[in-house]
DNA sequence: GCGACAG
DNA sequence: ATCTTGTCGC
């Protein structure tokens, strides 16, 4: 599997990302929801301590169990640049990855795929450089625009780029609950991609698989944290 | 040019 | 993302 290339700034993390897009697979279904496993990727910040957590959980896609969990840690090689969040998180995700032993299946991002100004967000870029099928599921519509979908779970309406592109939907996840923003990553159709998002929310508005993604890799983060603030050695009673 | 802007 | 207590509700 590549491995991603830091960009020596955003100039150049654009025409990354133009080039790389051409690399997007669309033509594919994807796995079938229920089916295999299903992997959810997150990133906590410590930017005081420069300091980045990445989790990686794969569940069970028909009991939505856990099945496996890694993390990586690592330090902040990027910054938060809307547009270029794939440089940011993408490093230390694909380390907690590459440390996974059973086969992620389906990989499912915090975050965007094609819709992104170039169409090339996080889930198509992590997709691309791991070859996974992928999607993303974001909180919050960025700049694109949409009707609101009916008001039950299951309702969706397409996201808009400001050309009217069909970039993605707005899916409501729970009854009367504001909806989440998914949209196509690598090998993975739209239609298939809200029908695996509705499979891993049966009770919250957010995925199974970034809840547990976002637990761990906070968790992964104090960790890391408290041992750079009180290396084996140091006052046991807290003062310095 | 300025502000907005996934996480 | 992160800073942050209690509080309303199932």
């Amino acid at each position: 599997m590549k491995t991603i290339r830091t960009p020596a700034d955003e100039a150049e993390a654009r025409a990354l990302q133009d080039e790389l897009r051409g690399l997007v697979v669309r033509d594919e279904p994807g796995p079938p929801p229920g089916t295999g496993r299903v992997t959810g990727v997150d990133v906590a910040y410590d930017d005081e301590r420069d300091i980045v957590a990445a989790a990686a959980v794969v569940l069970d896609a028909a009991t939505l169990d856990v099945v496996e969990e890694a993390t990586a840690v690592g330090r902040v090689s990027f910054p938060y640049v809307p547009g270029l969040l794939a440089f940011r998180e993408i490093p230390t995700v694909l380390a907690a990855l590459e440390s996974l032993t059973s086969d992620p299946g389906l990989v499912v991002c915090d975050g965007y795929g094609l819709a992104h100004p170039r169409r090339f967000g996080l889930a198509a870029h992590l997709g691309v450089v791991t070859g996974l099928p992928s999607i993303g599921v974001a909180k919050n519509p960025f700049t694109f625009s949409y009707e609101p979908p009916g008001t039950r779970r299951g309702d969706s309406s397409p996201l808009l780029a400001d050309d009217g592109e069909e970039v993605g939907a707005a899916l409501r996840t729970r009854d009367g609950v504001k909806p989440v923003f998914v949209s196509v990553g690598h090998r993975v159709d739209l239609p298939t991609a809200r029908a695996h998002t509705l499979r891993l929310t049966p009770r919250y508005r957010l995925p199974e698989s970034t809840r547990h993604a976002d637990a761990l890799c906070r968790r992964a983060l104090r960790e890391a944290t408290a041992a750079t603030a009180a290396p084996p050695g140091a006052a046991p009673d807290g003062r310095e």
